[in-house]
RNA sequence: GGCGGCGUGGCCGAGUGGUUAGGCAGGGGCCUGCAAAGCCCCGUACUCCGGUUCGAAUCCGGACGCCGCCUCCA
């Protein structure tokens, strides 16, 4: 049984499948108009380990997650850099999935875009229109939110004091304050699409419900995104699902935010604002590291001093895949348990991790365990329990690839002068002549070389 | 104004009323020719004030501080 907190109910509850075995997920996906940001990759993560953690254990996951590519920013980016609507969206579109490749996030099952849907979302207003809870004024369509009875249920909040707290400009032509923009009438130079209600582009909200709609169906498992998303954009979505007699998802949750502790962000201070800056200068698995180690609807800081912290706990890692030779597990693969054979300690382990993801997805308590048990596996390995610790290694790195960690052992290629410095100072080693091997192993760090003495001589890698 | 969250050891960060979270950094030890890696041990923390309880970081009340949402936003 896998427990979730549901944002619609304000707790854990148990996570409830549409088809049993199965998993339907969307998540709500970026607007590509500027390079992707920190809090993209922490949703993005959050809703990949999620993910995998679903299909390692057996379930299978419908995984869709958009690209709104049409919005007030491409628009207003491609205007002030006299390009178009198009090139500016295919341009970050690029960026966005180089840096989910980076991050080793895995490529969504279907990933729409929402100029795609166009046609899809004039039904859906027109149907809305039908029933006046879509109405025109003079700059476009609006959603009467006022028809929704229990609108303002992801909010936490009854329409009442939504409204009193509303900071909204005030429209003459809305009902309501809080009614929202279904359709934007079309402008001189901007991209409009045809409708029997005049011709224009869609609104931010109509996208999404029509898009997660389309891909998996009524009544979908589980609708997730950052938790500004919660209100107004999701409860929105399903207010139009709402109004249009359609189940909608069963299931919402949020994750939280990232903190860039309380300095303004700027490259003199050090603070990393962009994703790709981030894994430019860092192991692209110090984040996912990062996020794993506290609860996804927590906040997370992110500075340099806590994504060190994280790359020199990821050496510990590395360690164990050098001293087990493991491959490298996870990236575009999702792992599934089946592949690997579990007993003993490792089968514990496993019911240890499960027990935590399972419920609300407790990645820090998983790690917490992971953790333990490397040091287990390494303590094993040191009292020649080879055999034991091996099988706690594998299925540790089994584990951290269903988190979506690679665990790298590979080290650099080695020169081939590096290489004759390591073959002579195991020649000095074997001759006791330790000032000599303490002379040559100097010259293998001035090369950047980390060296470790090991039963079968010098070992040299990449720090 | 409404709704919600948070304040934990040097830092990050979990925590279901009583027994070790975990990581990083630091100290000691084992191992090693010396190192590195690895292992073992160590810090006895919980904003403050009351209350409930045999017992509270954990429940209740209050104070102080911080933050988020109510507008585009991951």
């Amino acid at each position: 049984m896998i427990r979730l907190f549901d944002s619609a109910h304000g707790q854990v509850r148990e996570l409830t499948l549409r088809d049993p075995g199965q998993v339907s997920m969307y998540v709500c996906g970026p607007t590509v108009y500027d390079l992707p940001h920190l809090g993209h990759g922490r949703f993005t993560l959050v809703w990949d380990v999620a993910r995998r953690w679903f299909t390692f254990q057996g379930l299978l996951v419908h995984y869709v997650s958009n690209i709104t590519d049409i919005d007030d920013n491409i628009i207003t980016r491609a205007s002030r850099e006299g390009t178009s609507e198009e090139l500016v969206a295919k341009t970050y579109e690029k960026s966005w999935w180089d840096a989910m490749d980076a991050l080793g996030v895995a490529y969504p099952d279907d990933v729409p875009h929402a100029t795609q849907y166009v046609a899809q979302m004039v039904e859906l207003i027109t149907q809305l229109l039908e029933g006046d809870v879509g109405y025109k004024t003079s700059d476009g369509i609006y959603f009467d939110v006022s028809r929704v009875p229990d609108y303002g249920l992801l909010a936490g909040q009854p329409l009442d004091s939504l409204r009193a707290g509303a900071r909204v400009e005030t429209n003459d032509e809305k009902r309501s304050p809080l009614d929202f923009v279904l359709w934007k009438n079309a402008k001189p130079g901007e991209p409009s699409w045809p409708a029997p209600f005049g011709e224009g582009r869609p609104g931010w909200h109509t996208e999404c419900v029509v898009m997660s709609l389309e891909l998996l169906g009524e009544g979908f498992d589980l609708h997730c995104g950052g938790f500004d998303l919660r209100f107004p954009h999701h409860e929105n979505e399903r207010a139009q699902a709402v109004a249009a007699g359609v189940r909608f998802a069963q299931h919402w949750d949020h994750n939280g935010w990232v903190m860039v502790g309380d300095e303004k962000m700027s490259k003199s201070l050090g603070n990393f604002t962009s994703l790709t800056d981030l894994l430019d200068k860092n192991d692209a698995r110090a984040y996912r590291l990062l996020v794993l180690r506290s609860h996804y609807r927590s906040p997370i800081e992110v500075t340099p001093a806590t994504i060190g912290d994280a790359e020199r706990a990821l050496a510990r890692l590395d360690g164990l895949a050098r001293r087990f030779g493991l491959v490298a597990l996870a990236g575009h693969h999702l792992e599934v348990k089946d592949d690997f054979s579990w007993s003993g300690a490792a089968l514990e382990l496993y019911e240890h991790v499960a027990a935590a993801l399972n419920e609300d997805l407790d990645t820090p308590k998983a790690l917490a365990q992971l953790f333990e048990a490397l040091s287990s596996a390494n303590a094993l390995a040191d009292g020649g329990h080879e055999e034991e610790a091996r099988e706690l290694a594998v299925a540790l790195n089994a584990l951290f690839g269903a988190l979506g960690l690679s665990l790298v052992s590979a080290s650099a290629v080695v020169d081939e002068i590096s290489q004759a410095l390591v073959n002579e100072r195991d020649g000095a080693r074997t001759a006791q002549n330790w000032t000599e091997a303490d002379r040559l192993r100097g010259e293998l760090v001035d090369l950047g070389w980390t060296v470790e003495d090991s039963p079968s001589g010098t070992l040299i890698r990449r720090p």
